[in-house]
DNA sequence: ATTTTTTGTGTAAATATTACACATATTTTT
DNA sequence: AAAAATATGTGTAATATTTACACAAAAAAT
């Protein structure tokens, strides 16, 4: 364990943490992971005890090669995910003097996009929780200002990115692209007009899984086609609606 | 003057820095603001002198409120600009464990788009010098990296922010205002279609000077229209090309 | 003086976007 | 068990946007 007051600097230096905005999709909801704060760093005094707040952490001066790696760090340790270093997309840093009462501190917001099906068993559930967009509470620090900034940040992403294969499963349904498309853009969209859309790009493989399927109201289901995808994207494909 | 060794922490802290990312335009060409480096911080070992770098410095950890303090501060001292916090954008941080030979260093770069007219004379040419997008020379640390980077989100940014605004002067001519697109997006335009959609945004004031203007080849000369471009922004209104 | 370059302007064709209705299987309600 | 409500897939016509394209005149360069 670190003795105390053993690093000592000419001029005075800031603490640097990683802070992970880690969105997921359930098929119906958009999703936020959260943890409790307990306390960190055995010797320090901890703030915002028992309050809710994004998952992250102190930078390793020493040891984490570049500020993702911070996250990912952190984000194992606090909530169980292991995701990969690059899944971790840069928000921004949040660098308020009195954002931390105890010491001057600098955090860089990531965000990650998750399927949630394939992780939720995985989450530590002593420690983290899900929680619905529509139904955040209210966190530590300024990390609802935070949150606020990388929801405007995926906002933007969508439109030039396949955020869609990284929230929804292997095989989802066009109402369930359409709806993570509608939560995040906080738009709503005409069925057919969205449909034409998104098969007009090609990037959708329609499975067949044997049933003749004669009646409707259940959905066709769907594979992203993801070589496709990324030769469009090469030659300057925009996703946009 | 601070003494040596000073300051003491629990946990080894990195330094952090803000660079920024200076963009004006001279009605030709994009250029960037550089500064030959000498020493900083009395005391501390000279990285990288007599090479030029993006201009930035320490973060103030007890007077600066905010990062773009920090980059607004140095700015000034460094180049002798003097522009407003709020013309800082953010763009990201770099924060690689080897990039500063000295000790670990996280820089978090902005960038800030300037009437070159306007401001030339007030950038302290002992230190500062503004050297054409094509003619960049090789930069210290990572800096050639963070340029490149800052140039791409500045290229995404156009899309949907009047950057026209912040770096052509009051009045402008049409060609000027195509010209400084193609180069910031790397493409030509066709002249009548990029009039077209300029003038049916209808963000552009024709200024009449009396001249008759019979023959053509002196183009005529534009003004934005601020309010209008802030009415249509507010709707949802987007720049594209 | 001649040539080259720069500027402004309009229209037709192609492409993309939008608006819109019904039939039917499933689910929910009574 | 029956009835009502809901979710799904599908195509076309009207509108809006984007693209491609040529010439005449003044200024600048040769």
């Amino acid at each position: 364990m670190a003795k105390k007051g053993q690093y000592t600097y000419e001029y005075p230096h800031p603490a640097v943490t990683a802070d992970s905005v880690v969105f997921g999709y359930d098929g119906k909801e958009l999703k936020v992971l959260l943890i409790k704060r307990g306390k960190e760093r055995e010797a320090s005094t901890t703030a915002y005890a028992g309050e809710w707040a994004l998952p992250g952490g102190f930078l390793d001066v020493e040891k984490d090669k570049t500020i993702a790696h911070t996250a990912f760090r952190e984000l194992k340790e606090e909530t169980g995910l292991k995701l990969s270093i690059k899944d971790f997309k840069e928000v921004g840093s949040f660098s308020d003097i009195r954002r931390d009462p105890r010491e001057r501190v600098i955090t860089i917001t990531h965000y990650a996009l998750v399927k949630l099906a394939e992780v939720e068993a995985s989450t530590d559930a002593e420690k983290a929780e899900w929680f619905s967009w529509a139904d955040i509470p209210h966190l530590a620090f300024d990390h609802d200002k935070i949150l606020r900034v990388a929801f405007s940040r995926l906002k933007q992403d969508i439109h030039f990115e396949p955020v869609g294969f990284e929230l929804l499963p292997e095989v989802f349904t066009l109402p369930q692209l359409q709806n993570l498309y509608e939560s995040i853009l906080e738009v709503k969209f005409d069925r057919r007009n969205f449909a034409n859309k998104m098969k007009h790009y090609g990037i959708l493989s329609e499975i067949e899984d044997g049933t003749p399927r004669h009646g409707t109201r259940t959905p066709v289901k769907y594979r992203f086609d993801k070589e496709n995808y990324d030769r469009l994207k090469g030659s300057g494909f925009q996703l946009e609606f």
